[in-house]
DNA sequence: AGCCAAAATTAACCTGCATCATCACGATGG
DNA sequence: CCATCGTGATGATGCAGGTTAATTTTGGCT
């Protein structure tokens, strides 16, 4: 089952046994990568969209000055480029963080699942549009938050998102970014993202040792990070995220 | 014709005749809003969705201070949240920038479609994922961009989205943004704002009186805010955009 | 015409983060 | 075995943009 983990838990958009059946049939291969490896390109004509099975990949635009800013971190369960299949382009290029294994599966399947499953192509369609929620939830955190706050949201994102694919127990995952890389992802230096993750250890909120990011106050720095996980459209968060940030229904 | 300027000018996505009117026939109401009116709220479970016909509206997400950011700005031919009809409720409010016009589609009439018309449906999808990519360009300018290039930046997107809509020849337009809106969407202050406003009419790049923006030197503008319009997916853009905002091919 | 609130403008001061530089450590490789 | 490179750590310095506050301009209304 390579497909386990896609829109797991995700509310109104779970797949049935069928669904789910029915997309596992449509892989055409399985492809592993190596770490810190180009995967697509922005501008190039995709055929194919990817179904992260195992490791971290990203998305990044560059500027002018070769800087990158990333826009995605995606985690085993992410159908990373599905939004290649009605866009046909990408606007910006993919990578591998870690070593990484993905289904492929062509866009003629995709065509047959629009076709004949619309209930699934919905399904799809949501994965791309909880995509677009986290940019909006990055933009929020780029524009409105300060640089500590800015890396305990992330770090907050990440842990749900992982919880969310059962990747994590809720306290300690490594998903091997570098701090250059998290300040690739908050708009910020690695020399201030080095202050940063000092001044949250010394606040005892988490660790962020070689990759491995351990939680020490998920609440405090919930807080910190004015992180609420509604944008992940997580099934019934109550069970399975603490109570501090369940929206007040 | 409501949906005139619905995915005009879209790369691969402009819709058929038949397309359009099966569309237009969806059309259950035409509202009108006045200007600064909340339309709709995050957390609320939406079976309608709402195109765009005349005037300007936006998305923000809100932080715990009450401060807005901005998420997108939305211009007439939008399908401005398209989106709740996969996710069912929305991550972030909606409101009116001017007075407007808008066409409800009930989201009974996009099963439908959904159903029996596979092709529109991945126009449909399209166009909200190109409002996931116009998120990411918007993370680009926040992450990489300083006050000037991100001011300009935004000018120079909001010209171009205006001109493919057949809103604008090129050089001037009225969006009815005020000075502290620009802040909320560059993620600065409206005093910063109104320095940057200063600087980029010194430099003789572009005036911005009273929410009318006067484009003077679209080139140093776009060069300024390391613009480049590919995210944008207008269909040939030699004809529509000056050449040095063209990829080189 | 005159009133009022919203928007724009400007000044003075301050701080968060960038920039530049150096150093330590461990892994990799010739 | 030493050279190199990626990653992390830390100090010194400067500036872009934030903050606060006061003033002026604008435009919508009666």
């Amino acid at each position: 089952m390579f497909t386990e983990r896609f829109l797991r838990h995700k509310r109104g958009a779970t797949l049935s046994t069928a669904e789910r059946a029915r997309l596992e049939s449509g892989i055409s291969e399985v492809r592993t990568y190596k770490a810190r490896r180009l995967v697509a390109r922005a501008g190039e004509r995709l055929t194919e969209s990817t179904l992260l099975i195992d490791g971290f990949m990203c998305r990044y635009l560059d500027d002018r000055a070769g800087l990158r800013q990333l826009v995605a971190i995606h985690v085993p369960g992410d159908f990373l480029d599905l939004h290649a299949y009605p866009l046909q382009t990408l606007d910006h290029d993919v990578a591998t963080i870690t070593g990484a294994t993905a289904a492929i599966i062509p866009h003629s399947e995709l065509d047959i699942i629009a076709d004949a499953m619309p209930e699934l192509t919905r399904k799809l369609w949501f994965s791309t549009l909880l995509d677009a929620a986290i940019h909006r939830a990055w933009l929020f955190r780029l524009g409105r938050l300060d640089a500590i706050a800015r890396v305990a949201h992330f770090l907050c994102e990440t842990n749900a998102r992982l919880m969310s694919a059962g990747l994590s127990e809720g306290r300690r995952f490594a998903l091997g970014l570098t701090q250059s890389d998290l300040a690739e992802v908050c708009g910020l230096t690695t020399v201030h993202v080095n202050r940063v993750v000092r001044q949250l250890r010394e606040e005892g909120l988490c660790t962020f040792r070689s990759s491995l990011v351990e939680i020490l106050d998920l609440e405090r720095l919930t807080i910190r990070g004015q992180f609420n996980p509604a944008y992940l459209y997580i099934d019934d968060p109550a069970d399975r995220l603490p109570s501090f940030t369940r929206p007040k229904s």
